[in-house]
RNA sequence: UGGGGCGUAGCCAAGCGGUAAGGCAUCGGCCUUUGGAGCCGACAUGCGCAGGUUCGAAUCCUGCCGCCCCAGCCA
């Protein structure tokens, strides 16, 4: 972690801690993890939670370990964690040796199931599933008894090995914890611990054909690895009791759970499902589609680690639901790239500016500032000639009061080169503009006295002919929606997708990207911060995605009329 | 009509009985060879509402109101 990051701030999970560690609860330990299930890609809201831990284990001086939640064979992959790990390492955290699988307490697990058992509190239930929801009862109404609640211990023994030998059918039986029926808090109604699932798992492959709930899994993965605080999103509060009952019953270790908000941002969805959605169906490119909020995604816009670090950290963690505003992120990236970016210029979209005064063969060499947030980065030479590309938004022909750029008769300034003057437009049949003739001026050349004579505008530029074509990828919001769910009746979220959220368009860039290479970050003056895609781009033909853009003010000053 | 949570500015979020931190956004101004960055300033007589306790309440008590979650053999 990088010393310049904002100071944290506390919350309440910390003052949770403080109290543990000045009552001796745990004797000062904290030990957290990390429990993702392998069945999707992590989003922006994971990075939250992966912050969380790892970074209070961090400041507290204990440890994260990272651990897969994979009980359900039937929605989990390797690719899935695979890529977990490579994201949770590119954000910048380490479990070293503590990378656990709730599969590898099979076992274990199942011998905890022996003993609930064996102590009448655990029973094989044959219900199906639609009479295991008719018995439960309804939020208002208490549920009734299985009619196989009481079984004596050997029937259950018995049964319950023969359901991990595989002789019974998927959802024929499960086994049930007898709690208590008549809870208002439906978990509590004789949970689920196990139910068959003849299924191929990604780890354990065919050893097992029954397999344990999250509820049963989780509280005692946690015991085993001797977790103090098991932090979770604030819909596992419901499930707390259990959570706490299990580990009594078993006489275990008893971490203690903590709930947090999840973490909402505005013209995005944060779902796995809705996620998953618009990968199968072919709405984006992939799950590190630029567009997406998921940390390869963010990774291949050009989303830095601790800028994502940074904006976990600023949004806090507090547990009232809330959505916060994507500018919030954007800020967090901004002000990461504003301070580590190498400046280049590259015309999005080119008009053609040839200074009639200008010698036709000449080439002048500019000094250009790689970097004015730090001088380490040094400078570069930029070639300048007779024919320049601007950009085309740089010029009206009639232009508003305010407009400080390229008009008829105005001058503006051409960044580390001359201030020139528009003395001629050229247009085509159809009155579109197609060229400017300007005339430089040879005593304003950055770094002359004359060069500080006052203008308007500086824009930036690229020499026609040295510059390279290359392709240019403009993001927007993937919704037009602040809330995509916010639908009307029978519509998705899938209403709201913003058909404009990509762009692909060739622009001309200054010939020292040419061989940019893939991750790179840069910022494009005056238009904002790019980076070098990672699956488009080959040597010599950089594909560049726009990260953000930068603060425009007249843009703001242009919508206001 | 059951249970569990949550309400502090447009968006996040501190605050824990002594008189409303901070960030983002927004709006002014300065500065600037990026309309970027930076700098300065403004931005809750007010903490969901109503009562009460107290010298003093966002903080304690009571009652309302609003929002979120729970009836998977998902996590």
């Amino acid at each position: 972690m990088t010393a310049n990051e904002a100071p944290t701030q506390t919350n309440f999970v910390k003052q949770i801690i403080n109290e543990h560690n000045s009552s001796g609860r745990f004797g000062q330990k904290v030990h957290t993890r990390f429990p993702p299930e392998p069945n999707g890609y992590l989003h922006i809201g994971h990075a939250k939670s992966i912050c969380l831990n790892f970074g209070i284990a961090e400041e507290y001086g204990g440890s994260c370990n990272l651990r897969f939640d994979d009980t359900n064979p039937t929605k989990e992959d390797t690719e899935y964690v695979d890529s977990i790990k490579e994201d949770i390492r590119w954000l910048g955290f380490n479990w070293e040796d503590r990378e656990y699988y709730a599969s590898d307490y099979f076992e274990t697990l199942y011998e905890y199931a022996l003993k609930l058992i064996g102590d009448g509190k655990a029973y094989v239930c044959e219900l199906t599933g639609e009479q295991i929801r008719e018995y439960r009862g309804t939020l208002t109404e208490p549920g009734k008894n299985s009619p196989h609640r009481e079984r004596s211990v050997e029937e259950n023994l018995d049964l319950f090995e023969r359901m991990r030998k595989g002789e019974f059918p998927d959802g024929s039986h499960t086994l049930r914890a007898k709690v208590d029926m008549a809870s208002p808090n439906l978990n509590m109604r004789d949970p689920v611990m196990y139910r068959i699932l003849h299924a191929h798992h990604h780890r354990t492959g065919d050893d097992w054909c029954i397999y344990p709930m999250y509820d049963w899994a989780h509280g005692q993965s946690d015991s085993i690895e001797g977790i103090t605080h098991s932090i979770c999103t604030l819909e596992f509060e419901d499930h707390r009791p259990l959570y706490d009952w299990y580990v009594e019953q078993l006489g275990i270790h008893h971490p203690q759970q903590i709930e947090f908000a999840r973490l909402n941002i505005t013209y995005t969805v944060m779902s796995k499902r809705k996620l998953l959605q618009l990968v199968s169906d072919g709405i984006v490119d992939g799950w590190d589609d630029p567009r997406m909020p998921t940390i390869s995604g963010l990774r291949r816009r050009g989303y830095t680690p601790s800028s994502i670090r940074d904006f976990a950290e600023r949004v806090g963690v507090a547990k009232k639901n809330s959505t916060v505003e994507v500018a919030q992120l954007e800020h967090c990236v901004r002000e990461d790239l504003n301070a580590h970016a190498l400046r280049v210029m590259a015309v999005l979209n080119p008009l053609k500016v040839v200074l009639t005064n200008f010698p036709e063969d000449k080439v002048e060499y500019m000094e250009a500032v790689n970097n004015p947030e730090d001088a380490s980065a040094g400078t570069r030479q930029v070639p300048f000639t007779r024919e320049l590309y601007i950009e085309r938004d740089d010029f009206m022909e009639d232009p508003p009061r305010k407009f400080f750029r390229l008009a008829p008769g105005r001058e503006v300034r051409l960044r580390y080169g001359y201030i020139i003057k528009c003395e001629e437009v050229v247009k085509d049949e159809d009155g579109n503009v197609v060229e400017l003739r300007c005339t430089y001026d040879e005593q304003t050349r950055s770094g002359m006295p004359e060069a500080n004579r006052k203008v308007k505008g500086t824009l930036h530029w690229v020499s026609a002919t040295h510059a390279v074509d290359a392709e240019v990828r403009l993001y927007e919001q993937l919704f037009s929606k602040e809330n995509p769910d916010n639908v009307a009746e029978g519509e998705t979220f899938m209403t709201n997708m913003n058909p404009q959220s990509l762009e692909i368009i060739r622009a001309q860039v200054e010939p020292s990207l040419v061989d940019a290479q893939a991750g790179t970050h840069f910022q494009f003056e005056r238009k904002g911060y790019f980076t070098v895609d990672s699956r488009y781009s080959v040597p010599g033909a950089p594909v560049f995605n726009r990260t953000v853009t930068l603060r425009d003010t007249w843009a703001k000053i242009s919508k206001q009329k």
